[in-house]
DNA sequence: CTGTTAGCGCATTCAC
DNA sequence: GTGAATGCGCTAACAG
């Protein structure tokens, strides 16, 4: 049996009310009086009831990521900036995952689930419009994510066509000519991450006047490095001619790398290669891997701005959803050449 | 102003309770009321609250897991292993950050946080014994981790002596005779993970009948790549001969191999390479890299099985505390020879 | 099959 | 500066 405030109250002889105040500190209590009710927490070994305060509250101080997968090192990443960011306004982070599986909706994770937390960031890889659409909830909700979305939800992401158009037209300005998407899903634009980055490919090419060949657009998972490796195996296989490679993630590009070396291929003598995400351990890729600076920073900064005003607002007022598409960059290292 | 139960029920002609039973579906309702009752839920966008039903319930089906950090790809993998394996058993896994700094404690988690779960996780990479010794709390807890913990706490980790005592064995069985070490910190052995693994490497020197350098111990951090990477360079700066490197992770592995790579290294022929952890990226590097596999399976298994232990504890019981080590094994990949 | 009563542990409101 | 009453939203136990 746990031990509850009144079990401290009465072990310090005062009332519970008494002992809330001394625990959150929020009226003023005598000197002695708080004495005597912290050396009874301590000797009770007694420990706020969370769950109590929440429901009493109606706050939990804390922000929810809802990720696809544990696993993926982007999340990770985006995680940790995310966490650093709330500790400052004195909140907390906690990472849920949905499932980004084929049916794509948040499976593993109750809508209940969403109402335990103050806001939720939901990262919506691998959900459709329409899962979403369901999803119709009081939760504040800030969407993360590629995917053309519901009009009603607040909606931050990285410029992925001029992320994918910037690098292509790296590689186009750098010698390449034939630069095939490894994790593209053709015909596909606007739906998705692949289709937006594949999308910035073909306006480079376009922009370059240097004509698409559809054998450079493999068929290919998007997962892990697996389905790299895989996508360079097939062009090999194939015997399609290519000199440059689009990895549509830093993760797919390190499969690439693998792929390259094991058909003999030099990076970026033979193949240039650039990424996409800018993981942490893409500049210790051999060669250093070149990619897209996703911008995270300033993503955060706007979705838990659209966060904030939705966990602020109060019953009257009427926000009118932002969509917000943050800026990327190019990180030039090893696996393409310098510009001419 | 959200939803209630009793909302709910007023709108459907029924009570409160019969809400309930309708949506935990733990009693029999009759089919029309249960009709009634799902279309004003329906009506009225009603949505559970959670943090009451745990309230009520004493329990939330729902398990942390405690991490240093969000970003170490090491515990993303872990993380999605555990969800996976708990979502057998109906429940939840939710993700806390801790952090590992020098202080080491639960920094950014209050204790009471621990009580939104039904058990925890806790990795203690980054704590010391004493901070765990002052966590004294009755939350289910099982800690993850190398250090040495106090006996009361259930104690899972891997062998980590036995795994560097193999990578390193492999090595020197292979001709490498200056095998250098990556993260290790020297003479801190039984304290923590890099201790340990560098017991393991002078043990199979010690068995090899191989003398050791402590120059081949180069001071280093074990945070990143970047560490990795900086310690093959000092290494190089300081003109240190060796022909081997055993990584105290993957992670510091993949710094090596950037490291290597810069100061034209050929990786094995020049230098053999052996990492620890067998992330899923590692099997991708170039060449691929050897690793020593935790075994996390088994590990969670045990993890998972002290914990429900706990939680199923009724107050008399007294369970004595388990501190198990799982096995780990060699994964034999492109950055070493073959043996002999 | 359905309703009533009561309480999980905390904190707001209003007395004193 | 301290305490008593009350309710956050849900559900177990027991009636009917």
């Amino acid at each position: 049996m746990p031990v509850t405030m009144s079990d401290v109250a009465r072990a310090a002889g005062v009332s519970a009310m008494t002992v809330s105040n001394v625990l959150t500190g929020r009226k003023r209590v005598g000197e002695e009086t708080r004495r005597r009710v912290l050396t009874a927490v301590d000797e009770l070994g007694y420990e706020l009831n969370l769950t109590a305060r929440h429901l009493r509250a109606g706050r939990t101080d804390t922000i929810a990521l809802v990720v696809p997968g544990f696993h993926h090192p982007y999340f990770g990443e985006l995680a940790a900036r995310i966490a650093r960011r709330l500790e400052v306004s004195g909140r907390h982070l906690v990472v849920e995952h949905g499932g980004a599986s084929r049916e794509g909706e948040l499976e593993a994770l109750s809508l209940a689930r969403l109402h335990l937390y103050d806001g939720v960031l939901l990262s919506v890889v691998g959900m459709t419009h329409d899962d979403v659409a369901h999803l119709r909830t009081a939760v504040p909700v800030v969407l993360l994510g590629e995917q053309q979305m519901p009009q009603r939800y607040d909606h931050v992401r990285m410029d992925n066509v001029e992320g994918a158009r910037l690098a292509t037209a790296h590689l186009l300005a750098t010698g390449s000519r034939r630069v095939a998407v490894v994790g593209g899903s053709p015909r596909d634009a606007n739906r998705g991450m692949p289709g937006m980055r594949t999308l910035g490919w073909e306006i480079a090419h376009r922009d370059a006047g240097v004509p698409i060949d559809p054998a450079l657009v493999p068929p290919s998972g998007t997962d892990g490095p697996a389905d790299g490796r895989e996508a360079v195996r097939r062009l090999v296989r194939e015997k399609v001619a290519f000199d440059g490679v689009l990895a549509l993630t830093d993760t797919l590009a390190t499969g690439v790398l693998a792929g390259l070396a094991e058909a003999g291929l030099r990076v970026p003598d033979d193949v240039q290669v650039i990424g996409f995400d800018n993981l942490d351990a893409s500049e210790f890729l051999v060669p250093p891997l070149s990619t897209v600076d996703p911008g995270h920073d300033v993503m955060i900064d706007h979705a838990l701005r659209l966060l904030d005003r939705l966990i602020e607002r109060r019953d009257g007022d009427d926000v009118t959803p932002e969509h917000i598409t943050g800026p990327v960059s190019l990180v030039l290292r090893g696996t393409t050449r310098a510009a001419g």
